[in-house]
RNA sequence: GGCGACGUGGCCAAGUGGUUUAAGGCGGAGGUCUGCAAAACCUCUAUUCGGCGGUUCGAAUCCGCCCGUCGCCUCCA
């Protein structure tokens, strides 16, 4: 049984799907800018979610959409000077890119706001002809008021927050609490045309709209970051609630934790590792996974170079038991009470952090029983379909290379070996430090001499 | 002011009433291997859970107070 802390209860929910297919939104990212490592944390965390939901027989119809009209990207586009599709265009390529790089699948839909177009504005009109709605000079807002349980997720009194609320309340609006739907069109700016005159969709409808359209007005699973509770995902709510009445519009609602940094001398010292490409041309996308998998999904997990390090040094452990080879034989290891920790400690709200304690041991026990000389083939094959559910590669990341071709490295390797036959240690020794200067690392092992990149 | 999270070994991090005198990873120490190393593997590495009280047969786990850190309150994964 599958339990989902549900952050609508403030509880461990059991899983059941409405459906046969599980229908699970995550809300995708603006695209204006690189994505960094907080969108990885959140990209990771639902994806090793829809893995896991497969892995226990589950078919997963996963939508993550892109918000390609928004403010940050028209002052993006007026910065850089070029259309905003531009703009949008770039970014969402560089997503995949990223999303790639770091073995995150793609989801079954990426839908964008501005294709679902005529379906945001079909949901804005089904809100005024139901009354929660009401356009003014070309805009649209939704009328907090009328719904009688706004705020049920985020746990805010409407008053209470308006009087910490800063900034001028945009005029038009009947109430200071409602949000806009649509947004009348300002000069420069994208726009489409609607009953209500050209404009652009408000950032919460679209959510609601193309969740409806590629998974029906009431779903399984809502993902995003504990940022979005309030107010993205409080007016979701609010949104499709109303319009639907399917209540509550999503079962489960999930968010993960928020990225914490050491302070402003980390983040200076991290530079642009921030950025997620830049990340993965330093680390593999098994290390910053499993950084991030080893602290649960709603803590915050703590953004340090030297623990992403750690990690890569981690990863090491599990790829090497995996290849660990050994003759199949009557007397094999016995890998399943290890799988069934790994099972528990997943249906419980996916702790991830205790699933990877039982890969770890169970690698320990492959290599004592390669050690033992007992058949681990079984074992090393239930590590890697483990492994797989958490999205690991186990590919070794890419050696860098030095400046030395591969015959150069194999003569002075030769040297080396004609220095130690002859015991000429000193000589030997000097190779070794040339190579090691230059990244190269010797390895005697059982006779043999081999050598490695970085 | 309101809503909420957190404080576990040198570092990261599970555990939320007894099977835990606290998983796992990194680091460290010892060992195997080696000419010596490196790498790898094996073993060991918190009688203790921010502080002080309380509830209980029993608490890191529940309650109260205190100290400290952090997030959100209409930009945000």
């Amino acid at each position: 049984m599958i339990r989902l802390y549900n952050s609508l209860t403030r509880t461990k929910e059991e899983f059941v799907p409405l459906g046969d297919e599980v229908k699970m939104y995550v809300c995708g990212v603006t695209v204006y800018d690189d994505s960094h490592l907080g969108h990885a944390l959140s990209s990771i965390v639902f994806d090793v979610l829809s893995r896991y939901l497969e892995y226990r027989g589950y078919k997963v119809r996963k939508v993550q959409n892109f918000t390609d009209v928004d403010d940050k990207i028209i002052n993006r586009a007026n910065e850089d000077d070029v259309p905003w599709e531009e703009i949008t265009e770039k970014y969402i390529t560089s997503f995949f890119e990223s999303s790639d790089g770091l073995n995150v699948r793609r989801a079954t839909v990426h839908p964008k706001a501005t294709e679902d177009m005529p379906e945001i504005i079909g949901l804005i009109e089904r809100l005024i002809d139901g009354g929660s709605a009401y356009s003014n000079n070309g805009s649209v807002y939704f009328r907090v008021r009328n719904k009688a349980d706004y705020g049920k997720l985020s746990g805010q009194d409407i008053d209470q927050m308006l009087e910490a609320t800063r900034g001028d309340m945009e005029s038009g609006k009947e109430d200071p609490a409602d949000f806009a739907l649509w947004k009348a069109v300002k000069p420069a700016e994208p726009k489409w045309d609607s009953p209500w005159g050209p404009g652009r969709p408000g950032w919460h409808i679209e959510c609601s709209a193309m969740a409806f359209k590629h998974l029906g007005e009431q779903i399984d699973v809502h993902g995003g970051g504990l940022d979005l509770i309030f107010p993205h995902h409080e007016n979701e709510i609010a949104q499709s609630e109303s319009a639907s009445g399917a209540v509550p519009f999503s079962k489960i609602w999930m968010h993960n934790g928020l990225l914490r940094t050491t302070g402003a001398t980390m983040s200076k010292s991290l530079g642009n590792a921030f950025n997620v490409n830049s990340a993965l041309a330093e680390f593999s996308s098994d290390a910053i996974r499993l950084w991030i998998l080893q602290s649960h999904y709603r803590t915050n997990p703590l953004l340090d170079k030297k623990l992403i390090d750690d990690a890569e040094r981690s990863m090491r452990r599990i790829r090497l038991a995996v290849e660990v080879e050994s003759p199949e034989l009557d007397e094999s290891l016995d890998f399943k009470d290890f799988e069934r920790r790994f099972v528990e400690a997943m249906d419980d709200d996916l702790n991830t952090p205790k699933a990877l304690a039982a890969i770890f041991d169970l690698c320990r026990k492959i290599n004592a029983g390669r050690d033992e000389g007992i058949d681990v083939s079984g074992a090393t094959e239930s590590v890697r379909d483990l492994t797989k559910v958490l999205g690991f590669t186990l590919v070794a990341p890419p050696e860098t290379a030095e400046g030395l071709t591969d015959a150069e490295i194999d003569a002075l390797v030769e040297q080396r070996k004609l220095a130690r036959a002859e015991k000429r240690w000193g000589d030997a020794d000097a190779v070794r430090d040339q190579l090691e200067a230059a990244g190269i690392l010797i390895s005697d092992t059982g006779g043999e001499t081999s050598w490695s990149r970085g």
